[in-house]
DNA sequence: ATATAGGTTAACGTAACGTGAAGGTCAATA
DNA sequence: TATTGACCTTCACGTTACGTTAACCTATAT
């Protein structure tokens, strides 16, 4: 599924000002830029603002979402854990002032007593703005500024370079598939390259990669006369001994 | 009790900067101003201060808070009222998001499908800000935008005013006692005034008004020699004619 | 053929403070 | 008595994450 700009704006519920912005200072790039000069999004950019919008509810600064979701070591499985301990505290200190809102009620009708600092306690709560300097550290610490700094300039102006490496992804899928198939064996390690170099290709138009969707994917391609027909190019039995290198690959 | 900047900044969980700025915008003036120019806040400034807190949590633009507050028909348990079901709201909201989080960890794993409308679902809710437009033009409604700007300006330059009626009030409450004891009458026109006037005065540094705590202090005014001295010049008997003045408002 | 609904860049505007600079005030201590 | 350090003050410029025109190009439906 390919997005414009306004639809993917009206599905995540930002504005198209907002994406171009995002755009701007190199958080989420376009997949590519058509003939017209148009921003393009796919499938990889659809989960990238998702993650975005989890930081920025966290109140995690532009800059402090750059640097973690460029990082190498990004993950986005641990972020998401994170994010839910995350949201769970920033529920709890929700609780805490619909209770406060409750007693200063309460108090107003003079049923109880409630001092002062009682009155603020709920506000006191950092752990928002925390979060910020949190992310920020922890990846300084680990990188040391230099290396965010060149994490991030890696990233740079990646929109069509991105469609282009896809696009050589495929190709590459297809020329180290017939090396492969001269060896005949389809878990010999340059048949398992080829499965892992599938499966990165398939990730810049999957919502998300799994074991069983690759490999039901396979099937397909050996039932399909369509798809067979694309990888039987590399040679006699190639749509099959693909499938068998995938099984073997997600194993 | 009475609170320098910082002291008030460190009760609510502000910064300085923020008092000095809701100053400038006249959404929150000091009590008064001491010899020194220093800012100094008093009872009625804390409990407006938690108010602003309440709303800011809302997401409410401080312009219109300003409106809401500076109202003439702004009711202070109306107002609390409304932030319980808002903030109920922005919990669900959460709850929402936070399952959103789950199954895109589910999702992940290749547990549960997941279309990417339903990715974005729990940030559709545009409640939040939606509250900011709502406040507004009720407001805008009701008093039209002129209204507005001038119940605007009479809270303008209201700090050091402020301080000067609390000790006005103070005086006509003396005044007024000593003319309402000549009627010897306390359920009096008069001396139901005086009770009136006394409650006023009161709220500049009370927490909080309830009638039962209004009683309390007339019964400790008559206990209490000091106290009794201040009312008693007013003529003899008047610190009982007062607390009998406030038994009969009270009621 | 033209209206209307999209897209583009460029550039200035804004809200709610943060962050110094330069200096006055206050309480305690050497 | 002088000084130190923790307060306070008023400018005044900086910042973040966009909103908001303006001026112009592109796509599509009638």
């Amino acid at each position: 599924m390919e997005y414009t700009i306004s639809k993917l704006a009206k599905l995540a519920n930002v504005s198209a000002r907002t994406l171009r912005y995002y755009d701007e200072i190199n958080l989420l790039k376009p997949a590519r830029i058509n003939s017209s000069g148009y921003r393009i999004y796919g499938q990889i950019e659809v989960d990238r603002l998702q993650q975005i919008l989890f930081f920025r509810e966290l109140d995690v600064e532009l800059d402090t979402i750059i640097s973690i979701m460029n990082n190498p070591e990004f993950d986005k499985t641990k972020a998401l854990q994170t994010h839910l301990s995350k949201l769970e505290e920033k529920k709890s200190r929700l609780e805490k002032l619909i209770s406060t809102v409750e007693n200063t009620i309460a108090h107003e009708k003079g049923e109880i007593l409630m001092s002062n600092e009682q009155k603020f306690e709920a506000f006191k709560d950092k752990l928002i703005s925390e979060n910020e300097e949190k992310y920020g550290e922890e990846i300084r610490e680990k990188y040391g500024e230099k290396t965010v700094e060149e994490s991030n300039k890696i990233f740079k102006n990646m929109s069509q370079e991105k469609y282009d490496v896809m696009v050589k992804l495929g190709e590459e899928v297809l020329e180290l598939l017939t090396k492969a198939l001269e060896t005949g064996d389809p878990t010999s390690t340059i048949a398992q390259e080829v499965a892992l170099k599938h499966k990165q290709w398939l990730t810049f138009t999957w919502p998300s990669y799994s074991k069983e969707a690759h490999r039901g994917l396979a099937d397909m391609y050996v039932a399909d006369e369509r798809f067979k027909a694309y990888y039987e190019k590399c040679g006699d039995g190639a749509t099959e001994f693909l499938k068998e290198a995938i099984y073997t690959f997600t194993e």
